[in-house]
DNA sequence: CTACGCCGTGAATCTGGGG
DNA sequence: TCCCCAGATTCACGGCGTA
């Protein structure tokens, strides 16, 4: 039995459109080789969830560029981001929405990744496809490169483009995930995000960067979570080294990658086997409840609900932690946060809803810590 | 004597074009009514050193929104037809930046605002009138307005796009300014400023808010003290109540002002009355240090500041070399070269500013001779 | 074992004046 | 128009080696 099954009838209902092809006749979490538009037009009419875009940029860079220091920067100067004109680029990005449009479910959604090299022609060409704009969002880069030579502005942020498929358009937003992601506060539209360094950035064999605009797995992560469901088809059309599968698998999502080259491929179809997919308790959303009232962690531990010095652990017991007297968790090896935090940061994930995740003994056995919760608000209640 | 006449002689050069109209021909620190476009077309070529604008957001509210004929869009309506509306939306936009940029000195900067509701149509009107993009600016607001029906982000922020007259163009940038304005590190693409409300929000007769967008002065404020020099002359042509006339005045910078609504020039009139130019010391920006008097570095030898035969160092004493009388410096290793180029050489680096790489033992320890080139200006403008 | 410092590096439209 | 050369210019991290 597949995950798209656990999804509960009410949000299945939300998908207003049939599927014109059942799911297992398309090529689900494989890499598609060859140009995004051809390979796309072999797709049938509204097939995916969501589709996230990174194109190429267009950068136009001039010669080099040397640090202070002497040391030159590692340009972006592959042969995929070089389009003589204006004009040709707004072709090519014609051309591939007018197949991402076709093929993305009439209550899908479609993200684009760009700088303002590009992007203002991607969101022209967006609103010209007949795409209605949800937000805009500025990823504000915590850790960008400076601007060597004085001369403008640290080129600090990239911005992404949501859209539904029309103006009238259902589409999925998991409001309430994003609040609890973003310390109970409306998430915004600008993601303080580091950039892809460290053990996350790939390297090929000589151990140069595998890619040189690697996104974080961070962004997708919030992307996904906050647009898709577990099971929820994602199509990456500019896969790359497949950040978009990674993270797909991780949560519980399918997805179909599309990408021109064999290096990246070959980069990418590693790296996603041995991405391991979360604990299934902790990527489901936070059930969308309007005007259901706030209630801090700390509210239950102070009513006695969850006594301080109780245990909590995960769905299968591989992690475990004691609650504290001001509702923060403690684990065993010392690290302390808050029910979101320390779910985290023992899973490696750049974010989790602690209230899934964390499990308490009760006489119903082990429970998520959102059953006590519920239970309480019901009690406030009557 | 006009503020104008105080600027270096170094920096007015750098206005490489020569005002088609003298500024005493020009209708200064006014404001023009009538239609933008219109208005524009009386003013010469190349005449405004900034052009900062905050053109109609709203694609279907067609209040602000005239065909070329002067027709209004009749928007509101559920069977308008959207391409329509964009493609009005879009000449308006390429009429109006026409004319900014024929006005626009060859060394000046356009900024626009807008929001994701129209800043793709205008950056890609910019481009496509030959504008070349310097930075896109994210206005973080620190208190936006929540989405209150909790189906999207939180719509936090607002674009702007500032752009050179052409790819090539020489633009000014304070540097320096902007970076000391940042508790000195480089000024990032995104700012973070609070909206315009409390005292700064203007009101009308009746204690509504007199304009719907009315921008914060601080956010003006910036964008003025980055790339203009007091004595510049900047032009708004969507005036409204007149940040940019007020701001202007308070930096020392002269203004145009064209609004519509005689509204708005009543409002806009009596506040710009009210402010008062800032103190003279407080509205110049850091000197760049590009444009500092070049001192060349045998002058400090002629002087005896740095006597032949003197030894200089790297930071480090990893290498050093003799200075000579022609002010060349001699390596041990037989090689010689201006401090510059030695400096590069020995490091084997690309270049080399020999200012700050070379270092001498003087009365206060180990300097860099930049350090005696400052204390000589010094006592040379004294 | 920690602390500290050095080094590498990231989607970058990255100098300007004089001869 | 091109060449030459003076000289101005960097922030946050992660990894690694040394004290």
């Amino acid at each position: 039995m597949g995950v798209l099954e656990k999804i509960p009838a009410t949000r299945r209902a939300r998908r207003a459109n049939v599927e014109a092809v059942p799911a297992a006749r398309l090529p689900l979490n494989e890499i598609l080789r060859g140009d995004c538009i051809e390979t796309m037009r072999a797709l049938p009419d509204r097939c995916v969830d969501m589709i996230f875009a990174d194109p190429p940029y267009n950068l136009q860079l001039g010669g080099d560029l040397h640090r202070p220091d002497g040391s030159q920067v590692d340009a972006v100067d592959d042969d995929w981001d070089k389009f003589d004109t204006f004009a040709a680029y707004d072709r090519f990005t014609r051309d591939w929405l007018r197949e991402a449009h076709r093929i993305l479910k009439d209550d899908g959604t479609i993200w684009v990744i760009g700088s303002y090299h590009n992007i203002f022609r991607v969101g022209t060409a967006l609103q010209d496809q007949g795409f209605w704009v949800l937000n805009d969002i500025v990823w504000r880069k915590a850790n960008p490169m400076p601007n060597f030579k004085g001369t403008r502005f640290t080129n600090a942020h990239e911005t992404l483009i949501w859209c539904s498929k029309a103006e009238k358009a259902k589409y999925t937003f998991n409001y309430r995930t994003m609040k609890a992601l973003n310390d109970d506060v409306q998430m915004r539209s600008d993601w303080t995000l580091p950039i892809c360094s460290g053990g996350e950035r790939l390297k090929d064999d000589d151990g140069h960067k595998a890619h040189p605009t690697q996104k974080p797995e961070s962004l997708l992560y919030r992307v996904m979570l906050a647009c898709t469901e577990p099971g929820d088809l994602v199509l990456d059309p500019f896969f790359g080294t497949g950040t978009t599968g990674a993270v797909a698998r991780r949560l519980g999502r399918r997805w179909i990658g599309i990408e021109r080259e064999d290096k990246y491929i070959k980069v990418a179809t590693q790296r996603i086997a041995a991405t391991l997919p979360l604990d299934e308790s902790a990527m489901m959303s936070i059930p969308e409840k309007k005007a259901m009232p706030r209630i801090a962690f700390g509210l239950l531990v102070e009513g006695g609900l969850i006594p301080p010095g109780s245990v909590v652990t995960d769905a299968r017991r591989r992690w475990s932690a004691t609650v504290r007297a001001d509702g923060m968790l403690a684990s065993g090896c010392g690290a302390i946060g808050s029910i979101h935090r320390l779910g985290a940061q023992l899973q490696k994930a750049p974010s989790c809803n602690g209230w899934s995740f964390w499990h308490i003994e009760t006489a119903q056995g082990l429970e998520p810590i959102d059953a006590v919760r519920q239970r309480h608000l019901a009690e406030l209640g009557s």
